[in-house]
RNA sequence: GGGGCCGUCGUCUAGCCUGGUAGGAUGCAGGGCUUGGGACCCUGUGGUCCCGGGUUCAAAUCCCGGCGGCCCCA
């Protein structure tokens, strides 16, 4: 039997999709806890998000970052310093306005983001530019008072695995360096995920409110819409001035310092799981999968040969627990092996083993990837090799599938009926040339229905193009549908 | 922000229009038979019909409000 991978649904269907492998695969328990945009991660989607949570770490920790945690609640006064800041977040709060039965004097919000508090602390531990730079971040619960329709991992109002890094420095351009080193973190961890991504310079009006400027990541997913999935934004003095945290700079003088932050959250999850699925469910890139190899023994046969079966398959566990694989044998005896072969593929197992007398005869075993479902028969003694060597393949193959396909998915027009083709279905990210006044752009946005993303960065010059409204363009302007 | 659809065992759903015994499938549990791509048979288990109010002798069903989910448009 040949068995091939199919992305119809996943492409035609990806709601749907992505609901249904949320559930199936035991992944994050959504739409019935009785709070809006609020869901539970379960086990096995907990431990997919723990591995990416320490990826995370592992990254911030080599760049000299600091882990801190600080607390939740913010006090109305604190949030409402920066009057930029507070003008973008608070339609969106949540605030906290009772204790127990006695209505607070000073309402408290449940942080939608730590720039203020966080600044305010630096305030306090740091007096020297020689204290400088200093990076730290944390990994918490935000909260967001979405209206708009809410989405398990994508849209939600409890954000649960937010990684939020914020930095000081003497200059701007140390703060500068430091979205420029965010970047190439981020860069990092995108791609060790197989994540494809673009990178753009935000418009003006559509920044980090409080920032001098913010860097984004998007990816596409699979129904051709555009999801934001990192941001790193230069923060000027604003926050330093509001706080009025000011330094000792090298040449005697008092001066406000320099800050940066940048996040990932959720979506990246969200993103890891649309990006590599197919019609089966999920397939998870090994390093983050629960469970690398999957054991399925088919006890076909007499007595003696069930018994070999599963000695074999207890040993062929036991042999790659000791190469340091996470592994699992199926021996439920209730289930059918084509039963186990559809269930650990929904949950997206990168790799199968199976064992029946057939192996066992012939000192073989057959491996079954799971990105591609291509069937091997692996000798005893080549086992681990071939592993190591198709785990590693399944990763890059993920990655260059995923990139293929962002890359198709990019298009670069030059004529107002090129960008009207693109309209017609708008899957992807459209790139047109600008000429950086906004009340074009806005007009573009209308005219093709969709987002202005941001200019191309690094920055790339449009020169010799002219925009749609005739002038002459000075930058590529990306558009898209958005999440 | 605007519009539409929907909420019934864990899950999917019938019943709702035309008010009167909540039914099926799947899952789960036990047993039998099986096991190389979702087997089958028997038995059992499981429901505050989203919540609150109203109409009625009687509400899953009709009406109002709320909460929640999905889709489309901006």
């Amino acid at each position: 039997m040949r068995l091939v991978i199919s992305r119809s649904r996943w492409s035609s269907d990806f709601s749907r999709w992505f609901d249904w492998v949320l559930e199936e695969a035991e992944i994050y328990d959504y739409g019935r806890y009785p709070v809006k945009g609020m869901g539970v991660w379960m086990p096995y989607g907990f431990q997919i998000r723990r591995r990416v949570i320490e990826i995370l770490r592992e990254l911030h920790d080599r760049r000299g970052h600091e882990e801190v945690l600080f607390p939740i609640l913010i006090p109305e006064s604190m949030l409402k310093r920066e009057s930029e800041h507070i003008k973008g977040f608070e339609d969106e709060v949540f605030w906290v306005t009772h204790g127990g039965l006695e209505p607070l004097d000073v309402k408290l919000a449940l942080r939608p983001t730590s720039e203020t508090n966080i600044t305010y602390y630096e305030s306090l531990w740091i007096k020297s530019y020689k204290q400088l730079p200093k990076k730290y971040y944390q990994i918490v619960s935000v909260f967001r008072y979405e209206t708009k329709a809410t989405r398990p991992l994508v849209r939600v109002r409890e954000i649960t695995t937010f990684k939020e890094a914020h930095t000081v420095h003497s200059s701007y351009e140390d703060a500068e360096r430091q979205v420029l080193e965010a970047i190439e973190m981020y860069k990092e961890f995108f791609d060790s995920l197989g994540i494809p991504y673009i990178i753009s310079r935000r418009p003006e009006w559509d920044k980090f409110a409080g920032a001098l400027y913010t860097i984004a990541f998007d990816t596409v997913m699979p129904d051709g819409k555009v999801m934001q999935i990192g941001t790193a934004h230069h923060l000027g003095q604003n926050f330093t001035r509001v706080f009025d945290f000011r330094i000792h700079m090298p040449d005697g003088t008092m001066d406000f310092p320099w800050q940066t932050s940048y996040g990932v959250s959720d979506r990246v999850i969200a993103s890891v799981i649309s990006i590599h699925g197919d019609d089966r469910g999920l397939v998870l890139p090994y390093h983050i999968a629960p469970i690398q190899i999957v054991i399925i023994p088919i006890p076909a046969g007499g007595e003696e040969e069930r018994r070999s079966v599963q000695e074999e398959s207890r040993r062929v566990a036991a042999r790659l627990e000791r190469a340091g694989y996470r592994v699992k044998v199926d021996d439920r005896e209730e289930l059918r092996p084509g039963a186990k072969y559809y269930y650990w593929e929904a949950r997206g197992v990168p790799l199968r083993i199976d064992i029946g007398p057939e192996e066992v005869s012939s000192r073989t075993y057959t491996l079954v990837r799971r990105d591609t479902l291509e069937k091997y028969k692996v000798s005893e003694e080549s086992l681990e090799k071939e592993v190591s060597s198709i785990l590693r393949d399944l990763n890059s193959n993920l990655s260059s599938r995923a990139w293929a396909r962002l890359k198709s998915l990019v298009k670069r027009a030059r004529s107002e009926q090129e960008a009207e083709e693109w309209a017609v279905e708008k899957k992807g990210i459209l790139e047109l040339p600008w000429c950086g006044n906004e009340e074009c752009a806005r007009k573009t946005e209308e005219k093709l229905d969709a987002k202005a993303l941001g200019t191309v960065w690094p920055p790339e010059s449009a020169e010799g193009e002219s925009c749609l409204c005739g002038r002459r363009a000075v930058a590529w302007m990306r558009y898209a549908k958005t999440y």
